[in-house]
DNA sequence: TACATAGTTGCGAAACAGCGCAACTGTATA
DNA sequence: TATACAGTTGCGCTGTTTCGCAACTATGTA
């Protein structure tokens, strides 16, 4: 493999977490985990706003993690590729083990997270 | 579970896929896949400036994903989870299915990545 | 047609990330 | 001490992300 072809995989690799790094978008997706669901069903039970659980929804679509189906006044989501649940279970898990392990860590990634 | 400490989680998930989401932290992730490697190794391998690698290092330790250990004029750094390397491996994998299933994914992503 | 509901899109402000550059610390050797 | 090498840190600039708000489109019903 070449060494361009190699730094655009990196870069769609990058792509995709950063799809993935934004707390809203996870909750998302694991709401997805096992059926298909509207905006409104979304917004419901994350208690957001229509409009944002849609923006959040356009970069899952856009960016092809999301599939739609429309059907009469509803628009079903659902995971484009539910293997990703494997990798999510598989990060949520390590980050289980780690605050198990040291309780602190998470005050530590929540202050880090506030101030820089 | 809380749906605060539920929200928390879904915060520090984000936190780490957001480590996660730039090409050079995740080249330099899978460049320590099984050696471990001083910042000067990492920016010949990866052809950068030192002090470019060692922004990206810092980032990455302060997260806790990367350990160090110091020999003399070296500092040595290590993945703190080598299963995240599986993480790692399962999304290049769906990656891989996505280009070979849609060659044009590939292109579609990279001009998002460049204009949005 | 008019109206309601579901969802999308654009705007603007604030916060944040990336990176080059220069200055700095820390360790080893002479 | 001085010098060299390895690595870190701070600054400033630029581009991006997030989110509330308002306006918009699209479908269904009367």
């Amino acid at each position: 493999m070449s060494r361009q072809s190699e730094r655009q995989i990196y870069e769609m690799h990058a792509q995709v977490c950063s799809v993935l790094s934004n707390p809203k978008r996870l909750e998302i997706i694991n709401l997805l985990r096992e059926n298909e669901k509207t905006v409104g069903d979304l917004a419901e039970k994350m208690g957001l706003a229509k409009a944002n659980v849609s923006q959040q929804i356009a970069i899952l679509r856009h960016k092809g993690l999301l599939l739609a189906r429309r059907e009469g006044q509803h628009i079903y989501y659902r995971l484009a590729y539910p293997k990703m649940l494997k990798a999510y279970d598989l990060l949520r898990e390590i980050l289980m083990e780690r605050l198990s392990k040291q309780g602190e860590w998470f005050e530590k990634l929540r202050k880090e997270g506030e101030t820089k």
